[in-house]
DNA sequence: TGCCTGATCGGCT
DNA sequence: GCCGATCAGGCAC
């Protein structure tokens, strides 16, 4: 069951918690590639200097503007994307990274990433995108009624199998535990 | 296993 | 011009 549009219009911490868990599908020409997120980071409108959207609406963020439930995709150090999910209401600016996937059947990630092990597959933001053929251009999708890319409800992740923690590669508030993943899972980008 | 660095370019000041 | 929500490879230990 894909999720509705209800889960990703609440508030981003929640949405962050709750996509562990969570399975993330791609369609490609090999079949769908699903992939079982682990890791997340909320990044939110008040008080969090890290986000994109923290100065204010430019043509790059602007799909973090939008109501939550879509997808969010940017261009990082010349090379690399990473691939978010808008939350919350319309006009907040708020998203959640996706920052590491397990993945679910890797015959079909092999045509577009392969790695000595299978770990390094897709433990990391831009891991992840090169893995799952994401791109600039499923930036702004709708993640409910898109077909090329959406979430499906999976299994809930226990409060106590959930470990809360600072976020990862920023300069500017570093001090905010607003990094979520599942306890124990090696695909986890660090521990 | 872990730290350090170069690659690379779009976005914003 | 400068810097970044990163990654892979090299080298030291």
């Amino acid at each position: 069951m894909k999720l509705e549009k209800s889960f990703y219009t609440r508030d981003t911490i929640t949405v962050a918690k709750d996509l562990l868990g969570k399975n993330l599908c791609r369609k490609t020409p090999f079949g769908i590639i699903e992939a079982k997120i682990v890791e997340t980071e909320a990044y939110l409108s008040e008080n969090d200097p890290a986000c994109h959207a923290n100065r204010g609406m430019t043509p790059r963020n602007e799909p973090m503007f939008e109501e939550g439930g879509i997808s969010y995709v940017y261009f990082i150090y010349g090379n690399y994307f990473c691939f978010n999910v808008v939350s919350d209401k319309k006009g907040f600016g708020t998203a959640v990274l996706i920052r590491a996937v397990e993945p679910l059947n890797h015959e079909i990630i092999k045509n577009y990433r392969n790695t000595k092990k299978i770990k390094d597959l897709t433990n990391g933001p831009s891991k992840l995108c090169m893995a799952m053929n994401i791109t600039k251009e499923q930036n702004k999708l709708d993640l409910i009624t898109s077909s090329e890319i959406f979430i499906t409800d999976n299994e809930s992740i226990k409060k106590n199998d959930i470990i809360e923690t600072t976020r990862i590669g920023i300069t500017q508030a570093q001090d905010l535990k607003l990094r979520f993943y599942i306890k124990d899972n090696i695909f986890v980008s660090k521990i």
